[in-house]
DNA sequence: GTTGTTTCGTAACATCGATCTGGTATAGCG
DNA sequence: CGCTATACCAGATCGATGTTACGAAACAAC
């Protein structure tokens, strides 16, 4: 009896690509929901009756997100050397946020008010979570550090989240060989630091 | 002639004060300039005129920021155990992250699109700056680290920012007991993969 | 008291998030 | 084939916010 819907769920998926485009390419400030429905080509209540309101798209872009992230570490595959794969994991951690500024800025700081992550969506990073959790755990049996993989896991992930907001923010260093280095020294020194 | 004026830098001090307390209170979401006018018993464009912008404001409360931890990190004294008075610093720098939340998000994160700090907004930090390198200078100085100070006081920096972000971000775990664990474990990891 | 200059606050404008409503397209029935 | 009923959608709309223009007000000089 009806027309054929429209509000579908392959439209939610446009609109999510269309929103995560937009914010990677125009920043946080030119993020609104209209310019979002224009370049879906729908209309701004068909935004809001996919996502419920502007939280609930920054919220499907913070998952959006994750999901990138864990798909950018389920390439890593372990080798011999577990202490070399967690280098690798924090490096590739570090190429997801240098590569998704914006991005990375919504999964890890708050940039938009209205959305801030709770314990409900905890589950986004657990992924994320399961790949440092998992290299510390190799690392350990190993001998290539000593400690609880849990605690060791929520440090080092803290470390590259800081390293990575310090970079992205400039203020790591002027030139690319300085940050380099200290993305090394900290990468190298928190590793040493945990040694048996 | 004219009227005596009203929009004085008192005036201003009282805005900037007004605006700590509204943030620190309120969160990101109610610093509206019309909030602050009124808490101000002042007008919006006396809010407009002494800071030019909404994103003047967030700046003054981003300098503001800086100038309460630089004043929180000049009540240590360094001791004979420079080790310790590393320590210290990164003790003092996680108690002002946790007791003034939004404002170190304001200091650390971008939580308003239309302030992002640029390089001329690179003194503020100065002070901070100056108390991280002093005190590794000194911890190399007492063969407690080897390394380039400046690198190492990057280093050290970035890993606080990360652990107080993730803290406050509630990921760094549910109990006092492991959050603390986690954070003497990123301390005591840093600084002994740091040593000579 | 009048004038002139400077200052101040009210009120308006543009934009954004969020919603209401009139118009529309489609399927079933006469 | 035409009509109707119904679910749906896009433009108009509302409150709020950042920002600014403009008229009112205050004070000194004459």
């Amino acid at each position: 009896m009806p027309r054929a819907r429209q509000r579908t769920p392959e439209l939610r998926d446009r609109v999510l690509q269309a929103a995560v485009e937009l914010i990677a390419a125009d920043g946080v400030a030119g993020f609104t929901t209209r310019r979002i429905a224009a370049e879906s080509s729908t209309s701004t209540p068909a935004v809001y009756e996919l996502f419920g309101d502007k939280a609930g798209l920054v919220r499907a872009v913070f998952f959006e997100g994750f999901r990138l992230l864990a798909a950018r570490l389920d390439e890593l595959s372990p080798t011999e050397d577990a202490r070399a794969d967690l280098v690798a994991l924090l490096q590739a951690f570090r190429c997801f946020y240098r590569e998704n500024p914006v991005i990375a800025q919504v999964m890890f700081s708050r940039p938009f008010p209205e959305f801030a992550p709770g314990p409900a969506d905890d589950d986004a990073a657990r992924s994320v979570r399961e790949h440092f959790v998992g290299g510390v755990g190799r690392a350990i049996d190993a001998r290539a550090l000593a400690g609880d993989t849990t605690d060791i896991a929520h440090v080092l992930f803290a470390i590259a989240q800081g390293m990575a907001a310090v970079e992205v923010a400039g203020w790591l260093g002027s030139t690319g060989a300085s940050i380099d280095r200290r993305w090394n020294l900290a990468v190298d020194g928190a590793l040493n630091g945990l040694r048996p």
